[in-house]
Formats: structure tokens, C-alpha cells, sequence
DNA sequence: TATTGTTATACTCTATAACTATA
DNA sequence: TATAGTTATAGAGTATAACAATA
């Protein structure tokens, strides 16, 4: 358990982080921002989806999921087949074209990194990974119960990405 | 130095860090955004300083400074005294009403990570914030060479925050 | 009725470029 | 002429809410 002056120590490195990610984000192809290499990354690490899988993955609304993956197959980059289990959803999957942009994207990436953490050791790069991945996973945990102190009845919903109905 | 499976894992990460940072958003009151905020902690804890300090710190272009400035002035929570020693520049600083926001803010955002990184250790929390600060200042120093293999005459300008004048 | 996905709308953050007022 | 800061405009990312098609 760490202190209050950690703490705040650790939320301005997150505030920080955002030159970072700019940085990052300035040397993507004009055609294909952020949130469309995104979308490639994780079909491609993870294989075919739908979109509510998809959407989970990111971490962000299904609409806006929505919005991405249809910017992506307006370029061809991947392509949504039916999914024969329901007619609601289609699979989507990286095209040959995608594949490619993506291995691209990749080196390019990856390039940059080196020559950005060039001073770096292995063993530096992974702390690191391992310590955003943990990060990543303690708010995950704590999403469910979240602000309430105790949840009065453990909701047995599944989880869903989509925008909650209304519920009155 | 890193091999490239290494490097696209930390990809990852900090594509999905995303989900931390909007987490963290979600907490703060509609008034002030986190630009806002970012604005009263860095005052806060570098004092008084001028737009175009202000503007190196958060790493963003002055135009956006002056937005979110403008936004906090709005509200009270700092004001804009003349700089004696530049009339067309004025100094920023918290008020009273600035620095209890600020300490609100920072209390309930240490108040979040504690119930969220209650596992941690001060030490894996100090690891984290130690390489997340070192990430920034290797972007940081590469970012003067940036794309150009070697810059033709290493420009002795003075490193200026505003949007560029027209190049013509 | 409930769920999958789409679309319309609105808000935040950002950068570029043009403008002002001082140096 | 150059710099400090402002503003107008545009683009990316996100969420909420309403909607269509299917379970």
C-alpha cells in the first residue's frame, strides 16, 4: 500500500503519458488513425470477432466500435462475413490487405520504439509492459463493483458493451 | 535493447491504456475536465508561471493552453496578473478557490488508486511511475533530431511552444 | 422482450493557421 | 521582424440515446 504523495506522483506520469501516445500517433499513415490500427492489432492478435468481442478488447463503447470497424472496411482492410450461429452479428476478419498494412504498421512501430528506447534493456521494456498490464487489470477488477462500497446483489448479468437500455 | 515481440507488447499496452485514462475521467466533476485539471496541478506544483511554460509542461501546442486557461479563468480557479517583465504576457496562479479544487481533486483521484492498486506495493507503484517517467524523457530527447536522420544545422533556435510561424 | 449492431448528436482534446499586441 | 498569446476551424475519439433487425 503506497502513499498519498506516490500516488499523486504516479497520476501526473499518466497525464504526462499523452505526449507519449501523440507522439506515437503523428507517425500513423493519414488514412489509418489510432483507433483503426486498433481495430487491425487486436484481429490480428486475437483472430476473428464479432463486435461485441471486439468492443471488449477495446474497452469502449460498442458505438464507437461501430464507427472504427466501418471505417476499416471502407478500406478494405477487413471484411465482416455472416455469422451462421446468429444473423444479428457478422465475424469480422482481416483481409489480405489489412494483414499487410498491419505487418507494416508493426515495423514501423516497433522501428520507432527501438530508436526511441534505444538505451533501454529487455528487461526494462518488459517491467514496464508487465506493469501497464497489471495496472490495466486492477481497474479492470474493480470495474464491477466500482463506486458503490458493496454491491447489494452481485449482478449475475452477463457483461455487455453495448449502451444499456433505459431503465425505467 | 529489445527484440520486436517485446516492443509490440508494450504496443498494447499503451493502446489499452486508454481504458485507465477514461476511468480516471469518469471520476471528475463535469465542471472540470482533465484538461482543466491538469492545468491546476501543474500550477499547483510548480507555482505561478506563464502560458508558455504552462504549454511545455503539458507538452501541447499554446492554442490548446489558452482553452483550457480560459476555461479555468472562467471559473475563478486562477487568475491572470500582468508580468512586469513582458507586457504582452501575464503570470498564472491558483486562487484560494483553485487550490481547494485542486486539493478536492487530488484527494478523491489518491482516493481512486488506493482502492484500485490496494494490492500494489509502494515499491511496485514507485516502478511504475519511475518508468513511465523515463518513457516520457526518452521521447522527449529523441524528439529534437525526430524523423530526420541528422538535421542539416542543428538549430539553435529557442525552443518555443506556439504554433509555427508560416514557413514561406 | 431482450440483444446485436448502427446511427445521430454532443463533448473533449488536439493541431494548424491566421490574427493582436507587444518586443 | 519576431515573439506571446488568442481565436477560428477542423479532425479524432468518446459516450449517450434512439433505432433496426433478429433472438
Amino acid at each position: 500500500m503506497a502513499e498519498q504523495a506516490r500516488y499523486e506522483e504516479l497520476i501526473r506520469q499518466f497525464s504526462a503519458f499523452g505526449a507519449v501516445k501523440r507522439e506515437m500517433g503523428r507517425m500513423m499513415p493519414s488514412d489509418c488513425p489510432a483507433g483503426s490500427a486498433a481495430v487491425l492489432t487486436l484481429l490480428g492478435r486475437y483472430g476473428d470477432m464479432r463486435m461485441s468481442r471486439l468492443s471488449e478488447l477495446l474497452a469502449v463503447d460498442m458505438s464507437v466500435t461501430s464507427r472504427h470497424v466501418a471505417h476499416v472496411v471502407e478500406r478494405g482492410w477487413i471484411e465482416r462475413s455472416p455469422d451462421p450461429a446468429d444473423r444479428r452479428s457478422r465475424i469480422l476478419g482481416l483481409t489480405p490487405a489489412g494483414q499487410a498494412l498491419l505487418d507494416q504498421l508493426s515495423r514501423r512501430t516497433c522501428l520507432m520504439l527501438s530508436e526511441r528506447l534505444g538505451d533501454w534493456s529487455d528487461e526494462e521494456v518488459a517491467q514496464l509492459t508487465a506493469l501497464m498490464a497489471r495496472l490495466r487489470a486492477s481497474f479492470d477488477d474493480t470495474r464491477a463493483h466500482g463506486p458503490e462500497p458493496r454491491p447489494p446483489a452481485p449482478p449475475v448479468l452477463e457483461q455487455t458493451t453495448r449502451t444499456p437500455a433505459i431503465t425505467t
